[in-house]
DNA sequence: TCGCGAGGCTTTGTATACAGCAAGGGGCAA
DNA sequence: TTGCCCCTTGCTGTATACAAAGCCTCGCGA
């Protein structure tokens, strides 16, 4: 693997894990000497990070790592409503109806399992995820997977900011599961309508539990 | 301004004039020599043209132009309409009555205008951007206004592809019209139902003027 | 004559050295 | 004492030199 994408995942993931907070700068010597990478790819991955839009570049003041405000918070479930709404609907159009089928029901048994124990929890985020890569797969549209992917660093440094309680995760895999039902049944605006209320119960829940220390900015 | 500003800005520019075809090779020597820059701004411009999706990153050939074919403009499309409409719908909801009131009478009066000659062309391009800009302004969403940045690119690239003729132009000075008075009304869903609209008529008139000799890739 | 392999050559990837610039601190003058 | 100016220092931006990796080609053997 080159040195720019070691540099570039290590740089990505301390963002989305919080290890990187907002408002740090990261210099180049310094962060190089970190990840002992020469500048030169270090730069390269400063620039990946700057165009996904978890940095930013000021003037003067180097690269430091993007805000993330809750009127931020906001604009970003604007846009992810637009894309996956679309994904869903062209999903439901273009989809294996049986590979959607067998999600809904693996996803409708999910509450039942959800405890408030972690291992679940991984194992119902990795259907969550497999749902997403299976529209992705199903919508066969190279721009909008990747306006998909982009979306999905920023969203992924969102939940790491608020953490799901056990109920919103049961309550969330019935909403993932009226999706992968409507996708399956080849209904395009159920698909959309059920991404739009599960992107809107979604957001009401983050703003509810989102930490006031992260407010500011 | 800095090198790599103008190397990307050149290099963008030239794809998007298709002076650089799909499929040729942006090798890093020849185009810092061309260009007059060295190969380090060089490279960060393929790496922000990559990351665009103007050009692909291949595998020990280096960077390539991307393709643009019939089927990804219909791809393109579909990403076009889950952000243009969501766009116009924010902006209905968020714009000021009176501008987007202004644009539409301005769009209205254009077709009238309309010749075959390219000065009042020029004009009515500038008429339509200035609308892409005023909704823009009006959503209030960073990282939707981003995103259509983004798309605008591959859509200049289309434009030089199939130039449109002076029928269709006046056709879509009405639609974008209609677009702009819906907004101006503040309804939101008869501005996403235009939008929708104008961009079905849009492809299709792309559609039946594709050039036979670009069809392939 | 065709297939395989080794060598060279071109390419990218990385490191380092240099230049220009901007910001901050210290000193001098009012 | 305070404000302004200059100097120093650290940074980014650029260039170039070096290393490694892939591909093409030429030659040899079957």
């Amino acid at each position: 693997m080159k040195a720019s994408d070691r540099a570039y995942a290590s740089l990505r993931e301390d963002i989305v894990e919080w290890r990187l907070v907002p408002g740090t700068v990261l210099g180049e010597v310094e962060q190089s000497e970190r990840l002992g990478v020469s500048r030169t790819p270090l730069r390269e991955a400063l620039a990946r990070l700057t165009a996904d839009g978890l940095a930013t570049a000021q003037r003067g003041r180097g690269v430091v790592v993007s805000e993330l405000s809750l009127g931020q918070l906001g604009e970003l479930f604007e846009l992810r409503e637009a894309l996956e709404c679309k994904a869903a609907a062209l999903a439901a159009q273009r989809g294996d109806p049986a590979r959607f089928a067998d999600l809904r029901d693996r996803l409708a048994a999910a509450p039942a399992l959800l405890a408030d124990r972690d291992p679940q929890r991984q194992e119902y985020y990795a259907l969550a995820s497999e749902l997403d890569a299976a529209v992705d797969e199903a919508i066969l549209n190279t721009y909008l997977a990747q306006s998909l992917a982009g979306l999905r660093v920023h969203l992924a440094r969102v939940r790491r900011l608020a953490r799901d309680d056990a109920a919103r995760l049961r309550q969330a895999a019935v909403e993932h599961a009226t999706i992968a039902g409507a996708i399956a049944d080849r209904n395009a605006p159920l698909a959309s309508a059920a991404t739009a209320v599960h992107l809107s119960n979604s957001l009401q829940h983050i703003r509810t539990n989102y930490p006031k220390e992260a407010a500011h900015g």
